[in-house]
DNA sequence: GTCATCTTTTGTCCTAGACAAAATTAGAAG
DNA sequence: CTTCTAATTTTGTCTAGGACAAAAGATGAC
């Protein structure tokens, strides 16, 4: 695999690969007949388990200090701290096909109700599928799909509703280059039970296109999501950008896992839990 | 802006954006205390007139010739060659909230059934916005809008289906770094109407993932679409590889802009219209 | 006109050095 | 022993300029 495709598989840049490889010695690939990186499987496996090592907190320095069976265990420690998922749920990870797990959801959906769904249910769920990628027993692949779905059903819900003049509107969105959009998705609809118009756009945005979108749909504010795939230090530039373009009267609300490690900006609210999202509701339509 | 940031707002890479500027001396951006270089708007702008007519077919070497004059005439020459479109979708395209945009979609895939609403009405549409963004009376945001809730209109027409066991099955994806995932969606509703079970995955998938999926699935063949988003280049790479790790049992078909140059391959379908896919079909089911 | 060969264009990769922002450690003061 | 500030280390992204293969275009033979 060359420098790009694996930086492009595993998210991690070319300039970073590099640097490891001189800083760390890891990966060191092979070269091809051009003097090109090749990278093998087994180093992108190793590469998967740096990176969510690294999403948990740990620095390189450490991560690569340590052998490549430290890792591993040093992943199942921190996984092991985590409650262990349902059978339910365990079924539905491993097992069901895609039309039983659209069945599974719908269901659990009907049952409990959107924001006791996404709590008891969405929630752990996603937790279940991390767990098991960790422990090797799900597949990337699968991950993909339960989500995908998850993800569907969840847009469903908020694209049908009619906003009515009177309430507080909101626009979802997330900038180029965050693919992960369930946990933007799972917000939005936290705010929609509360009571606040959401218009969610699927699409990865530039930045200089959202000031004249929120002005255009006339929304009160923007929430914005960061994954772990951003980097603390590019949400932080973003979001400094994106204030900066944005006027004033439009609130902004950024969440995800880059923005939880204490970024802080005038006109600028950090949801660092869904939790908050009833008092931040309160917060707007004061 | 930096160039990274204007590298994710246009989609060109780092180092041709470096390389155009030491080539052609476009664009040269001032450069900030540390002798980093920093870009102004008139440049984003200018950059996404060049991306347009590159995608068009015309190469650096000629475009950058040309004078910012020139350009933006060629672009408008090019434009007036298509069929102007409609008053109705004026209308859509420039004047439509949200939800009015979706009750017009609605009505219209209601009216003309989903293989005519495609031909007859998406299209265009798309058509039509592409060429107000050329003329600059459609704003990207707007474009980005509109087609966004044409995804998700699609989008419900095909995950609410309930595949029988005896039709063949494809599953249709995009692999990680194209963001344009409506193409895919148009052939996927058409090959739903040709009497295919479709299973749509709405990420951007790792091509290591892939074979895993299809297996898993047990689908006969996996779909992939590859926008103007993707040089020939990389697309021909990542097909390659795909081909090479997926079983030969399994069907490969490719669509979209960066397919489109005769790119050829061994046990790989490459569908340049959406016309053909009838054609397709019938070679699947035979 | 068609095919094969030569030339130019183009994008991606390479090395190796620099530096600021973030994170950590050390030290001083309460 | 805690809290705050200052020095130090770590880390990611940027820089320059060179190299080369694949793609595209031009040339010439038939």
């Amino acid at each position: 695999m060359t420098i790009q495709q694996l930086s492009k598989e595993i998210g991690i840049s070319i300039d970073t690969l590099r640097i490891w490889e001189r800083r760390y010695g890891f990966p060191i690939p092979t070269r091809n007949a051009r003097g090109h990186r090749s990278y093998s499987g087994d180093q992108v496996d190793e590469l998967r388990i740096v990176k969510k090592l690294q999403s948990l907190g740990h620095r390189p320095g450490k991560i690569f200090a340590l052998s490549s069976a430290e890792r591993r265990e040093l992943l199942t420690v921190a996984a092991e701290q985590e409650l262990p998922p349902n059978q339910a749920l365990q079924q539905l990870t491993k097992e069901f096909s895609p039309s039983q797990i659209d069945e599974e959801l719908r269901e659990q959906l009907q049952k409990l109700g959107l924001v006791s769904f996404i709590h008891q249910y969405a929630l752990p769920l996603l937790q279940a599928l991390d767990q098991g990628w960790t422990e090797g027993s799900i597949s990337i692949a699968r991950e993909h799909l339960v989500s995908d779905r998850l993800e569907q059903l969840l847009r469903e819900q908020l694209v049908t509703e009619q906003p009515t003049k009177s309430q507080k509107q909101l626009l979802f969105l997330t900038l180029s280059g965050e693919r992960h959009k369930l946990g933007l998705l799972l917000a939005a609809a936290l705010f929609h039970a509360e009571g606040i118009g959401c218009i969610l756009l699927n699409q990865e945005l530039p930045i200089s296109e959202v000031p004249q979108l929120a002005s255009e749909l006339q929304v009160d504010g923007v929430a914005l999501s960061f994954s772990f795939h951003y980097s603390t230090r590019q949400a932080k530039n973003d979001l400094a950008r994106l204030r900066n373009q944005l006027d004033p009267q439009f609130k902004l609300i950024a969440g995800g896992q880059a923005v939880q490690g204490g970024i802080q900006m005038q006109n600028l609210i950090i949801c660092t839990t869904l939790k908050q999202i009833p008092r931040i509701c309160r917060k707007l339509s004061a």
